[in-house]
DNA sequence: CCAGCGTATCGACAAGCATCGAAGCAAGGA
DNA sequence: TCCTTGCTTCGATGCTTGTCGATACGCTGG
């Protein structure tokens, strides 16, 4: 589903942040807009995913199996659950190698979303 | 419920910025800190409160009358609940002056989640 | 003190969501 | 080919949340 290779670490070079939205200080939000964000905030509103996205950005490269981030307290298949989640709202990417599949964030979107909440707009 | 003084503007100055969490990429979350995290994610997770809070932060000094901001595609209850769920988060302040509620931006919390998304940790 | 305007709370309802166990699918080894 | 291991999907369930109309509260002017 994604690129084959893998990004070498998680820093930003210059500009590399995917143009989605304007700041929030730049007027008001458009009907689309707001609903686009929304769902990227919503991805982090849940502790669990918080914590297993950390678990992630943390990894060494970005990226990390299931199996290396599965022990946040819940089942099994509600880690599937939030991982797909956070994989739907584009913060995650996801690799099948061989038996395990890896998660990689994706810098530049979360990159977006700080600049959204950049109040020296 | 808040203080009498006006911020002047939502520009930060240096080190303005609550301590509140770590950036995600520092290791792995406690679960106390993705609850809080998680709680100032899911105050900007619907499409109505980002418009109400857009609206608010683009005002100038950062601060909008209810009145100034009501018009947002729902019923006047529904925007003073989603008003009250901001401040609760944190992200916004209320003061009653005369007639009228004016809502403000809380910079710093805003510039603390900025902050937890900074992937150059 | 009463009427009117702006805002907040209440109670109810429908929709959404996190969670689980069970079952399904993919890959690798015996 | 069968079993095992890693992960995803399915179906059900209980809780949370967005929404509204009705009502209450706070302030101002008459």
């Amino acid at each position: 589903m994604s690129k084959s290779e893998v990004v070498e670490l998680p820093v930003l070079q210059g500009g590399d942040v995917v143009p989605c939205c304007p700041p929030i200080t730049a007027g008001e939000l458009s009907q689309a807009d707001a609903e686009k964000m929304a769902g990227m905030f919503k991805a982090l509103s849940d502790p669990v995913r918080l914590r297993l996205f950390s678990k992630i950005a943390s990894h060494p490269g970005g990226e990390a199996c299931v199996c290396d981030i599965a022990d946040v307290g819940v089942s099994q298949p509600t880690v599937s659950h939030h991982l797909k989640k956070l994989r739907e709202a584009g913060l995650l990417t996801s690799e099948r190698r061989g038996t395990w599949v890896y998660y990689q964030v994706a810098p530049s979107v979360v990159a977006a979303m700080a600049a959204m909440l950049d109040l020296r707009g």
